[in-house]
DNA sequence: CCCTACCCCTGGGGGC
DNA sequence: TGCCCCCAGGGGTAGG
């Protein structure tokens, strides 16, 4: 679930309170994530420093001493508590406590997030995020680079967003909302998306992933911030969500002389399995002119 | 290579 | 109240 800014929020939290922190005793309670936890983890962790932290698309480096990076990945349903009373709840897979008294979990309910070790030197060669595509808030993502990644592609332009070979951290909230902004139908094939709609969907994106992480982040079902504060970013949502309610931005009712331009509202649909909300007035259809 | 369908897992909400 | 079906933020793999 946690797309890029909630674990960026996450991050920021984890940071906040943890960095310079040793730990003294990691507890495994479920070694069965979205795949088996390292067997060695505990005695591995134990002792080392957590000197920094680094999000990259969805996964979070935990830096340690000696140079050893924990990879964290929330999957779904993934949460991290900063609890320092060390109340263990729940689905709280795995717990660490550090020196200075704080106990830190990761909470996962289905399951799908996933811990793993990596030499600090390799972490961009371990095996989550070799292979992904850039930064979306990183000067090097630009409307000049993700047109060559779309070219000749004829896969909807949704499906394409949330491909993290071609932009990392966008999940489906985030893709809905960008492509809702940047005026783009989401089963446009995207190798066919001209340069002015690639350009208004690189800033859309930078522009919906700054504003939710300075919200920090949606709070859904499963998702708090790591100190229990709620983000809020989910009050914004323009599409995302709201099935037959109408669309924000379109003028309600009655629209024009003849009424042929009124819009229906947002519409729910599914592409490859999964759910995707936009506005059918907005957003056009080029194959269906 | 490209693309779709399906699977992993648990819980919440709505309809009956 | 209970049950059953659908749905959910991710992503890897198998198969056409």
């Amino acid at each position: 679930m946690p797309e890029l800014p909630e674990v960026e929020t996450v991050m920021r939290g984890m940071r906040a309170s943890l960095e310079g922190h040793r730990i003294i005793s990691a507890v495994v309670r479920r070694p069965d994530l979205r795949w088996p936890l390292p067997k060695d983890l505990t005695k591995i962790l134990n002792g080392r420093r957590i000197e920094s932290f680094r999000r990259r698309g969805k996964y979070i480096f935990m830096r340690l001493s000696g140079g050893m990076s924990m990879l964290l990945h929330l999957g779904m349903s993934g949460r991290v508590t900063l609890d320092a009373s060390g109340e263990v709840t729940l689905h709280e897979h795995v717990t660490f406590t550090t020196e200075e008294g704080r106990c830190f979990g990761l909470i996962d309910p289905r399951r799908f997030g996933a811990i793993d070790l990596v030499p600090t030197k390799e972490e961009d060669s371990h095996r989550f995020v070799s292979g992904m595509g850039p930064e979306p808030l990183d000067p090097a993502f630009t409307a000049a680079t993700l047109a060559q990644s779309l070219a000749g592609r004829r896969a909807p332009i949704k499906a394409m967003l949330l491909d993290q070979r071609i932009v990392a951290g966008l999940g489906n909230i985030y893709v809905c909302e960008a492509l809702f902004r940047a005026r783009i139908h989401p089963a446009t094939p995207a190798g066919i998306l001209t340069m002015p709609a690639i350009r208004r969907l690189v800033r859309a994106i930078r522009a919906v992933l700054t504003e939710a992480i300075a919200a920090g982040g949606s709070s859904l079902r499963d998702y708090v911030q790591p100190d229990g504060e709620l983000g809020y970013f989910q009050h914004a949502w323009r599409v995302y969500g709201r099935a037959g309610q109408p669309c924000p931005e379109c003028p309600t009712k009655g629209q024009g002389a003849d009424g042929t331009d009124a819009c229906p509202g947002i519409v729910r649909i599914t592409q490859s399995g999964r759910s995707t909300f936009f506005c059918p007035r907005l957003q056009t259809d080029p194959a269906a002119s």
